[in-house]
DNA sequence: ATTTGTTGTGGAACTGGTTCCATACGTTAT
DNA sequence: ATAACGTATGGAACCAGTTCCACAACAAAT
């Protein structure tokens, strides 16, 4: 595999000269270009981009951590990363951590080593104060409120979000809810935030019975509908974390007869809409692309993103504006 | 930022001597390792990665080249690549192609020049012997049936799997059907095998009111519905081109009172679960983690993966093992 | 006539690793 | 006694780029 240094000698000329050649950079006569063209495509030369990266100290790539690739919530918010990442000439590579401290260690250690210029962290299970730790080595950026830590971040306030929608709800006069969580409340953050804010909303924490956990998938739904109107034959609302899971906890109340169950789920994606039940709209893409834009700006930025809730079914209400964002996407 | 000479100098060591204890490799003494190693935690010193890669010829990264990121087929085709990869301690990219031959020539350009150490195709804009000349620069494996061209590939045979589908339907009698396809017959190999398979089963070319063409998102399903049911009020199927596509029909066929209208995916997303629809499974999780495994394989080898038509709803057949899939998934 | 500026080119140091090879010493086998 | 081998270490070439700096040649301005 030929390199700059035989492109040089066979055109006869410098490797400097080379390099101005093939990055079109400074003084080179035409005459000289034209020579040292021709020996590059003798030679089948083509540029070496991790020489180039060593040289740079750059690589152009971000790495984007997230517990897992094969969820909706992440798997939205990555896209949209990897999507401004593209737009932006950077490549982005998804790193996995099952929301394991050694793993997301592995990742810091990474930017460490100089494999990636930056990294966004979608959530994670390590401390902040971890990430603050490995920020002289490279830009770090998170998809959740950073409070007081000097870490940029592009989140939606959940907390808010939830109160919305528990409010909403408690508005038109339902009262018996009950919710999934993803984790326990002491390792999610998600999770916390859901219980606080049904206490903030109800004044008081929410029945042990009514509350699911480590809900994941659509047949965590299922289960959790079933246990709910086992303690509680008179439940009015499945408060689900995630569009999957409601899409489950949907399903079986149309197959126990009890559609008279409001539903509501999390990230919008089209199944909510298909299905007709409510969704907490993250703003997932816009959160995204903020992200990977705040990496590279030098001051430390905090950017909130406001929610949505999107009413549907028998909450719809004709009058809020979410409608016409519902419109907007249908047509 | 300290490196592997500055380690040398300051522990009184040679730098090779250094590398074999980074490394842990050859020949150290215990008492020089000891003396290395609190040289480097002095510097806080880290191995540089690029360098590292730069040296060794290799990059342990390969890039996935896909269509689009957030298209539910890719998306569970590239996750299934990211996976394998992650546990080969590689690190997948995606890189977004939006079918642009330009964009794929620049992703095989990335591979010349060394930013991979191989690249998968899960679908591709370009003829295949273009890939085949980008072969010398690294290895490059397919997710659909590369026929006689020298490249690896994991596959199913789509066609067979819309044959059985559609053998299956007109076997109990549904005979007229409506088709949606991903892009015109001309530039999408699988919506030429889809109407190839319509052809072969129904010994005629399919009416052209009945197929509907640029099928992309939900929103097509209910559209595509639509103008089925104008052009033939007797519909008995839509037969679309992927999950929610087909979540978009059934939805539609409900609000307009149709719910006799069979409806069949592809993909096998939750959803078509959760909906009750039938949809055929291209096994993408095993697509992806063969096409991975292939890649370092210095054979060249063709496997092809049997796909399955999940029978769900009316078309249910208990005796179908099919069944047995299902309530696997289910427990 | 001298200074200044533009154009054009090459040398050499720099990025930070890996690895082949030579050397040296001590131990064991012939 | 010496050849063969295991242990331990260092020197230097190698991977393939970028970029600072020096130096010329020539034109235009002072």
């Amino acid at each position: 595999m030929a390199n700059i240094r035989d492109v040089a000698k066979l055109s006869g000329h410098s490797i400097s000269t080379v390099s101005r050649v093939i990055n079109q950079r400074g003084y080179v006569a035409g005459k000289t270009a034209a020579e040292v063209r021709q020996a590059m495509k003798t030679l089948n030369y083509h540029r070496n981009d991790l020489a180039r990266a060593l040289s740079l100290g750059k690589t152009y790539r971000v790495g984007v951590v997230l517990p897992y690739v094969n969820h909706p919530y992440f798997q939205k918010l990555a896209d949209a990363i990897i999507s401004a990442a593209f737009a932006n000439n950077y490549q982005a590579t998804f790193l996995q951590s099952n929301y394991s401290p050694e793993e997301e260690i592995k990742f810091l250690d990474m930017l460490k080593h100089h494999a990636f210029d930056g990294l966004i962290f979608t959530s994670r299970a390590i401390p902040f104060d971890k990430l603050v730790e490995y920020k002289k080595y490279g830009p770090i950026t998170c998809c959740e409120d950073t409070f007081d830590y000097p870490l940029s971040s592009a989140f939606t306030d959940r907390r808010a979000s939830f109160v919305n929608a528990l409010q909403t709800l408690k508005d038109q006069g339902y009262t018996k809810i009950g919710m999934t969580i993803s984790r326990s409340e002491n390792t999610s953050q998600s999770a916390k935030l859901t219980t606080e804010a049904y206490r903030e909303v109800f004044g008081e924490d929410i029945r042990d019975e009514l509350l699911f956990r480590e809900s994941k998938t659509m047949f965590d739904g299922i289960t959790a509908v079933a246990q709910f109107l086992n303690y509680e034959p008179d439940l009015q609302v499945a408060f689900c974390n995630g569009d999957e899971i409601a899409a489950g906890a949907k399903r079986q109340l149309k197959e126990m007869n009890r559609s008279d169950v409001l539903v509501t789920g999390q990230e919008n994606l089209p199944i909510s809409f298909l299905m007709g039940f409510s969704s907490i709209d993250h703003r997932l893409t816009e959160m995204g692309e903020e992200a990977f834009e705040l990496l590279f700006k030098d001051e430390i930025i905090k950017k909130p993103i406001p929610s949505r809730f999107m009413r549907r079914g028998k909450l719809r209400d004709d009058s809020d504006q979410n409608q016409d964002e519902i419109d907007r996407i249908l047509n």
